[in-house]
DNA sequence: CACCATCGCCTTTTT
DNA sequence: GGCGATGGTG
């Protein structure tokens, strides 16, 4: 068999890695070092020259656009449909998992998917049945307490309250929560990977099945696993003894960068890569350092930054390649300031003849798109903004999917109450309170509540009773007219029969149209969509297609656009010209990551994540002044700007020819209240001590500054109160 | 019960 | 500054 088209298109240390004995492996990769190219090129060799089944292989990622990558390379090498083989995200495997098992798995036939925003509104209809504050309990601090127990395997009868009646309230609310789950039958992200690993763990006999088949397993962006991801494939890839039989058990693959580690938020562990080499102790380690990307300037910038970080693997990226430009460092007056900047750098690359499409914006936070947005609209640059809401997360699909997810499960009782008195039909807060009561009772589900209710009894008034009659009624009748046609005649059938198109068509303005359009849209995915096999009802597999793709938007993709996204989701992307914006202290590294170390360096990382996706030129800009959130605020250049080696750096505007703008409309740059009491300003407080002043906002005896004190931590003050005096 | 005004909040993100 | 949630009014 020929391998050349395997082998030829890697260099030495790629070859080593992918011809790797079949065994544990390990692949520290490094940005840019062709850490894909290593992995599907692992698996066309294990198929090729291992004689491995395509059958055997289990190939993980973490979100679709990687998985579809893979699967479209891989088909490339080898000529085979990459339907073949099993290669997804996590959530799409333990999906795919749970549906064949899941009678094994102890869920319901039809379970459905709850979205992160499915997930909150059921825990805050929890809170409220168990009257609680919702500014005491909130719902995002709920749903991060149980999706961080939930990744880390913990159900609530492991969790111990400690004697600390918040956290046993908090286990309270998960089980519970959990109850509701079950009784509903709906299962959320978390619980996908959880209900997965305890499938294999409590099921011998299928973990051996598993086992068997799958003899080769790939990870990719392993520093991103969790702890209950590294414990599912430690399940289906367990150690072997040092005598075992050369080629026996499963055989796990994996490759990532501990450096570009952004995650930690989510639950990622980093220490899963040291973790690997501690539990596969003949695991063989290859590192990838030579980077394919970035000009060597950029390259020695970002190691430079980098090395700042203490705990690494280690790891240093070199190239072949030119040194190229200086990193360029601009420093606005303010982020208008920053936006034109950037505005005039792209107008001068594109009379040149380059490409707009090669041009990065990234930044920190999304809020920070907005000014550059305004920027290149009045410039006339064409623009696309990655990230924001996806096509299936819109209120308006949100709301057709609930009738849908209604029709294919009656006992959803997030959708149904979402859709209840949608367009409404008269069934306010009270007779919905009853239902509930009723419901809670009874310990059913909100509809064979509803049943109840309209059967007997006189719980609800006449006009409620009759309003739930014809919900129930109408759901029923959408779900025997949907059995006999086609999926998107359903779906349209379900959107004229319930009467959103009618009630989003009364929303005057153009935010009614597009709901309209959007609407339209459903019916258009629904024609096009095709379920993979399996024994799942047309309408539930769509259902859960809807929920683990949430549809990135392709409008424009060809346009040749400018393109704009955060730092994260920049990552495993690659663009000739980058600009990284907003490299001020508080913005980034951001406030609520700088309080610890390890969230101080998580954000380092993300900046490395930032530096090396640019292949030719790197531009970095910070603003002094910079108005977010409606207030003005001041900020000393990101410290990262710092930790770079500065002779790579070249000032675009030197700071002493720094000649602010006239002053112009809005743009007033705030007096300081006090004399001596301003940005960067040493002062002392006659109770906190000496500090730093990090911010001033408001004028006069408005006037508060945010002082950075070296004992008590920063505070925002009243000027005029405070009685500060420069040092 | 529906609509509108006011208040308050505000990292990053995939599934 | 912009969105979502809440509360008062029609």
């Amino acid at each position: 068999m020929d391998l050349s088209p395997i082998l030829n298109p890697l260099n030495d240390a790629q070859r080593e890695a992918v011809t790797a004995p079949l065994g544990p492996v390990l692949v520290l990769a490094g940005a840019g070092s062709g850490k894909t190219r290593v992995l599907t090129h692992r698996i066309a060799w294990v198929i090729q020259a291992e004689g491995a089944s395509p059958h055997g292989i289990l190939a993980v990622t973490f979100t679709n656009k990687a998985a579809g990558e893979m699967r479209a390379r891989v088909e490339q090498l080898l000529g085979i449909p990459g339907s073949a083989l099993w290669i997804g995200t996590f959530h799409g495997i333990a999906h795919r998992l749970l549906r064949m098992h899941w009678r094994e798995a102890g869920l319901v036939q039809g379970f459905q998917i709850l979205d992160s925003e499915d997930q909150q509104r059921l825990i805050k209809k929890i809170l409220r049945a168990a009257e609680l504050d919702e500014t005491r309990w909130v719902p995002r601090d709920v749903k991060w307490f149980i999706n961080s127990n939930k990744d880390e395997g913990r159900r609530p009868q492991h969790l111990k309250d400690g004697n600390d009646p918040t956290r046993r309230q908090l286990i309270r609310l998960y089980a519970a929560y959990e109850e509701t789950c079950a009784r509903s039958g709906v299962v959320d992200f978390a619980e996908l990977l959880l209900r997965a690993f305890e499938l294999w763990r409590d099921n011998p006999g299928l973990l051996a099945h598993y086992r068997q088949r799958f003899r080769h397993v790939l990870v990719d962006e392993f520093q991103d696993t969790n702890a209950i991801q590294y414990a599912w494939m430690r399940l289906l890839a367990p150690t072997l003894a040092a005598d075992a039989a050369p080629g026996a058990g499963s055989h796990p693959f994996v490759v990532g960068d501990d450096d570009q580690s952004i995650y930690r938020f989510r639950g990622a562990r980093v220490a899963n890569l040291q973790q690997f080499v501690r539990d596969y102790p003949q695991a063989k380690l290859f590192r990838l350092e030579q980077n394919y990307r970035s000009t060597g300037t950029i390259l020695e910038a970002a190691n430079g930054l980098i090395g700042h970080n203490a705990g690494r693997l280690g790891k240093k990226l070199w190239t072949q390649g030119a040194r190229g430009e200086p990193i360029h460092l601009y420093t606005a007056f303010n982020e208008r300031d920053e936006a034109e900047f950037v505005t005039h750098r792209i107008r001068e690359r594109v009379a040149q003849g380059g490409l707009r499409r090669e041009i990065a914006i990234l930044y920190r936070s999304n809020a920070q798109s907005r000014v550059f947005e305004e920027a290149f609209l009045s410039a006339r640059v064409p623009y696309r903004v990655y990230g924001g809401l996806r096509f299936f997360e819109r209120a308006e699909i949100k709301d057709a999917l609930a009738y849908l997810r209604l029709i294919a499960n009656r006992n959803d009782d997030a959708s149904f109450e979402r859709v209840v008195n949608l367009p409404t039909r008269g069934l306010g807060a009270k007779s919905l309170d009853v239902l509930r009561a009723q419901a809670k009772g009874a310990g059913t589900s909100l509809w064979d509540a509803a049943g109840v209710l309209i059967g007997g009894g006189d719980a609800l008034g006449g006009r409620a009773a009759t309003a739930l009659h014809g919900f129930m009624g109408l759901i029923e009748r959408l779900a025997g007219d949907g059995a006999t046609v086609a999926l998107h005649e359903q779906v349209d059938q379900v959107l004229k029969g319930s009467g959103l198109i009618e009630h989003y068509k009364r929303d005057k303005a153009e935010r009614g149209e597009a709901r309209v359009e959007n609407l339209d849209e459903l019916v258009s995915a629904a024609r096009g969509f095709t379920p993979e096999a399996s024994d799942l009802a047309p309408l539930a597999a769509f259902l859960a297609h809807a929920a683990l793709e949430s549809g990135e938007g392709q409008a424009d993709e060809w346009e040749d656009c400018v393109q704009m996204m955060t730092l994260h989701t920049a990552k495993g992307l690659e663009f000739p010209v980058v600009f990284m914006c907003g490299l001020e202290e508080g913005l980034f590294p951001h406030q609520r990551s700088s309080a610890d170390l390890d969230g101080l360096e998580e954000e380092r990382r993300l900046c490395y994540v930032g530096m090396t996706r640019a292949m030719r030129s790197l531009y970095l800009t910070h603003a002094e002044q910079r108005r977010l959130h409606g207030v003005d605020s001041y900020g000393q250049a990101s410290r990262f700007v710092r930790e770079i080696p500065q002779e790579l750096i070249e000032e675009v505007r030197p700071r002493v020819q720094v000649s602010r703008p006239a002053v112009v409309g809005r743009f007033r740059p705030a007096e300081p209240a006090v004399a001596g009491v301003r940005l960067g300003a040493r002062v002392r407080h006659g109770k906190f001590g000496d500090g730093v002043i990090l911010n001033v906002e408001g004028n006069g005896a408005q006037a508060r500054v945010q002082v950075s004190f070296e004992r008590q931590g920063t505070k925002w003050l009243m000027v005029q109160y405070a009685n500060l005096k420069p040092l």
